[in-house]
DNA sequence: TGACAGGATCGAAACGTTTAGATTAGCGTT
DNA sequence: AACGCTAATCTAAACGTTTCGATCCTGTCA
């Protein structure tokens, strides 16, 4: 700028002045200002500029995989929304570890970042003290903190496993084979808890022998399901509580020489978008990620707009049971009713 | 820092000297600063310090569409390979629009990224001024630019697509359905001659009614496979030369009450992780992502750690047919062969 | 004609760092 | 006792903006 300053024979502040609009500058001084720009290629530094004005235009984004089609659909829509909004968005995936999830928000913070969306992992204590000092709004997604208050958009995941638990009961499925994944956050909480719900409520006992955890990756799920099937009375259906997972339940199917749905029903968390053109197709339980990614940027956006002191918002939003043809009736579906 | 310099009752460029390691600080003075650190919670400001050194410790990446796996993947991979070098990554999403690809690469370059990755969209005239300016380090993903002469890692396209056309062809198919995404970008060019070649090398005509391009949506993967699947002679088989498309391609042949393989046979490029889990498996042209995104992630690390005059370098990586069974033979093989 | 309002322009400080060079203190040599 | 050397510390400038307040000019009005 100033290189542009002298070539305008004018002063940095009036150069400032025109690009900003801040102030009304003559139309010959423009015209030369407006010269210079064009002549040197003048590009105004953004770090400059930041560090002036305490802002950067910047959000920080953190999931744990962005590999998981949940969240790659959840960061492409955040990701468009601040783009129209003339914000950056700085990505880090955590992969699901928590001393990487806290350097990475330290990092992010470091770079004044201006808000954060967190998808977060573990417990939450850094994200509690962030939120409480307060310097940047965040918006939590898919998974809440306990302690921590601030904005956020999840899912109703309880009603959402509950219901789909459900379908598989009225199916006539006796023995529901359930793959969770770590229980420290929410949305694995509360789809274990629409689990054990459906059942308590078809009067069904919930067998821990039937519940496995893994963390997450296709890995996990192959083992749980190895374990699964190799149990003495093994599972009429299981359901997977996480998308990735669900692809190592359809190996180990395979690999155990069983098919799907024939021998054993499957149905599990979170749509693909091949999910009704590739055999069998998997019932799910749809979410909405267009509208989570775009309310959380619209919590985000409205509080870098200004709106810092509103009470902190919870959006809950509906699953979506996709029924396809994973799942088939047991032959005993009348009398199991009837009894 | 002006704070903790004033709480340890020493000068600023001490506490600079302490925090960087760049000056020997006696014992005495470091234990009062680390305690006045501790005490504020003092954070260094990244931005300030950017201003200051010029760089940013940040790079830019830049995809056509990240829900597209084959970015996911490489996205993930880059992502993580910088995490570890300490770099933040900002994320742009192009979607295959050159408007918007300029735009976010000056936005970019505005907050000083000390690198970009970009797998370019259109004919990358900006991309090539920037490059030129040199002011810094590019490396070319997926796509080359034919003026620009910067590192790149991109597949051997040419030759990927030749030998899954040629497994189509001694599988006895002789009328295969090409659907191609816009052809200005050289990895659609190059696939695009790949299959001219095959076809040629086995003598057979290349027809232009069997090939058909779109947007790389799916939308537009069933529109082009409903046109080759309504032609008075329809083709034997498609090659989908994207990986979105061929989802669109499924459901295409899906609505108009055809199945693969039987009725006709479908390849693709990119693979999927649930390929061979779900039915049809489908044959595929897998791109190592992992060994491209640490590629492209090192070239550009190497240039950042001070390589700058180095000549560029261009990785050219294999394919690798992956074969399943959407893909049959046809009854005519033998004689055909024979021919 | 002189005072003054208002618009255009400018000078300089500030944002929070890093760093070159100056200063100081301590200590062994001669 | 004076000297020089080294290690520790400090002062101040610089990075490229924004912005407050000051200055300058022009024209208007009494």
């Amino acid at each position: 700028m100033l290189h542009v300053a002298e070539a305008a024979r004018v002063s940095v502040a009036t150069v400032s002045a025109l690009i900003n609009g801040t102030a009304t500058v003559s139309p010959e001084l423009s015209a030369r200002i407006e010269q210079a720009i064009r002549d040197i290629g003048y590009k105004r530094n953004a770090i400059a500029r930041s560090l002036k004005m305490g802002t950067t235009r910047t959000i920080g984004l953190t999931v744990p995989h962005i590999t998981n089609p949940f969240f790659t659909d959840v960061v492409s829509v955040i990701q468009q929304a601040f783009d129209r909004a003339g914000y950056a968005v700085m990505l880090c995936c955590t992969d699901e570890d928590l001393n990487t999830q806290d350097d990475q928000i330290k990092l992010l913070l470091d770079r004044m970042v201006d808000g954060l969306i967190v998808a977060r992992v573990g417990d939450g204590a850094l994200l509690k003290g962030i939120v409480e000092d307060a310097n940047v709004p965040v918006v939590l997604l898919d998974r809440i903190c306990e302690g921590v208050d601030t904005d956020a958009v999840v899912l109703d995941n309880q009603r959402a496993v509950f219901d789909a638990i459900t379908y598989l009961i009225n199916l006539g499925h006796r023995r529901i084979g359930y793959i969770t994944g770590t229980s420290d956050i929410t949305p694995m909480h509360d789809r274990m808890t629409g689990y054990r719900e459906a059942l308590q409520a078809a009067g069904l006992p919930v067998s821990e022998e039937l519940v496995r955890s893994g963390n997450f990756h296709e890995i996990d799920g192959y083992n749980a399901t190895m374990q699964l099937l190799s149990l003495h009375e093994r599972p009429s259906a299981i359901f997977s509580a996480n998308n990735p997972m669900v692809i190592g339940t359809m190996k180990a199917i395979r690999d155990i020489g069983l098919s799907c749905p024939e021998d054993i029903s499957v149905a599990c968390f979170d749509d693909f978008p091949w999910s009704d053109v590739f055999q069998p197709q998997l019932t799910t339980v749809a979410q909405p990620v267009q509208a989570i990614g775009e309310q959380a940027a619209n919590l985000l956006l409205d509080r870098l707009a200004g709106n810092r002191d509103a009470p902190p918002r919870k959006l809950v939003l509906k699953g979506r049971l996709m029924i396809r043809n994973s799942c088939r009736p047991l032959g005993t579906v009348a009398q199991s009713l009837s009894a």
